[in-house]
DNA sequence: TAGTAATATATCACTGATGATATATACAAA
DNA sequence: TTTGTATATATCATCAGTGATATATTACTA
C-alpha cells in the first residue's frame, strides 16, 4: 500500500493529475516501486475517497479534463505519519533464483545460459542507472538540492545492489563452468 | 506464477503434502519467493486441475488424510519447459527506499533512524542466512550433492546482496551525518 | 493437569497489481 | 497521408498473495 504514500509525497511537491503521477512515478520511484497507469487510477480515487485529497477538474474541451489533486490538511498528515513509520523488510521476489534453486537438475550449461541472461539484464540496468541523471537533468534544475540528493541516494542504491548482483553473477558462472562443486564461501 | 513452479521442483524431487511442500519452502526460496500455507493450498488445486499433479489420499483416522502430491508427466514436462524460459527482470518492492526518496522533507535524524532500522533488519537477515546451513544440515544429509550446491548458491546470493545493502545503508548514513549533500559518485 | 506445539487440511473475504480495452484530440515525422 | 506519440482519463476481468478462521488429534512439557 506504499502507492499512497508515494503519491502522498509526489502531490506534497504540487499537486498534480494521475497522468503527471505516472509519469513522475516511471522517472523517480518505479526502480523499487512500480506502477501502472490503471493502479494510479484506482489509487487516487481510493485516496480521495479518504479525504486525503480533493480534485480540481480543469476542462480543457474538448480533451478530457485534467483533475488535479490537491493535497489536504489530512493527507499531510498521513504523509509525515506514514514516513515516521519504519518499515518492516523489503519484498523481493526473484523467480530466475527460483530456476537457479533448481539447477540440480539440468545441464552446466543450462543453468549458465540463464545466469547469463540474468546478468544481460543487470548489465542494461546499469546502464541505465547511470544515464537517468542526464535524461532528466532539465526536469531537476528548479528542484530543491536537498530532494535532489535523496533522489540521487535512491539510483545509487540501485547501482550498488545492481553492481553486487553482477559480481555475484559473474562468480557462480566462473565456479559452474571450472567444474567445482564447493560450496560457496558464506563470509558476512 | 513462479509458485506453481517451485512446486513442481520440489514434487519432481519426491511426493509431498501441502504441509510437506510448505515446510520445505520455508527453509528453502522463501527469502526470494515467500508462500503462505492458503496459498499453496490453492495452488496445489490448480495444479491438480491442469493434470500437472495427482493425488495420492492417504487416510489415517481420525486426523486429515495426508493428501500426497505426484508430479505426472505432463507436469514434468511443465518443469522442465519453464526452467528453460528466461525470465525477465527480478519483482523488487522497497517501501522504505520511497521513504528515503522523500528524505528530502524530513529531518536529518529521522532520516537517519529510518536507515538504522534498515540496517539492522539486514544484519538479523545476515545472521539468519548463516544460521540455515547448521539448521537443515540433518535434513540435507541424503540430498544430492549438486542439488545442495545450487541451494547453497541461492543462499550465496542473498548474503551477497544483504552484504551490499549493509554496506550501502554505513555509507547513507555517514554521509547524511558529515552533512555532506554531494551526489553520491555513481560508477559502474 | 492444563497448555501448547506439531500434524494436516479447508475455505473465504479482501486487496494490490496486471493487462487490456476504450475514447478523443493535437501535432510531428516519415 | 498515414503512422506514431503525447495528452488525459475510465473501466473491468483476472489473479497472486495475504490473513483470518476453522477443524481435530497426538504428544510433549511446564
Amino acid at each position: 500500500m506504499s502507492l499512497e504514500h508515494a503519491i502522498l509525497g509526489f502531490l506534497n511537491y504540487e499537486p498534480m493529475s494521475g497522468y503527471d503521477i505516472k509519469k513522475i512515478v516511471d522517472i523517480s520511484v518505479s526502480h523499487f516501486w512500480p506502477a501502472v497507469q490503471s493502479q494510479i487510477y484506482k489509487t487516487l480515487a481510493r485516496m480521495e475517497k479518504e479525504d486525503w485529497l480533493t480534485v480540481e477538474t480543469i476542462s480543457q474541451d474538448p480533451r478530457p479534463p485534467r483533475k488535479v489533486y490537491h493535497l489536504t490538511n489530512s493527507g499531510r498528515q498521513e504523509l509525515f505519519r506514514w514516513l515516521n513509520e519504519p518499515q518492516s523488510a523489503s519484498e523481493v521476489r526473484l523467480a530466475w533464483l527460483i530456476q537457479i534453486f533448481f539447477g540440480g537438475r539440468m545441464e552446466d550449461a543450462q543453468v549458465i545460459a540463464l545466469l547469463e541472461h540474468q546478468l544481460n539484464l543487470q548489465r542494461k540496468k546499469l546502464i541505465g542507472f547511470t544515464s537517468i541523471p542526464d535524461e532528466t537533468k532539465q526536469d531537476m534544475q528548479d528542484d530543491d538540492p536537498r530532494d535532489k540528493f535523496f533522489w540521487m541516494l535512491t539510483i545509487d542504491y540501485g547501482v550498488s545492489q545492481a553492481i553486487a548482483q553482477v559480481k555475484w553473477l559473474e562468480t557462480a558462472i566462473n565456479t559452474i563452468k571450472q567444474g567445482e562443486y564447493h560450496l560457496p564461501t558464506i563470509q558476512a
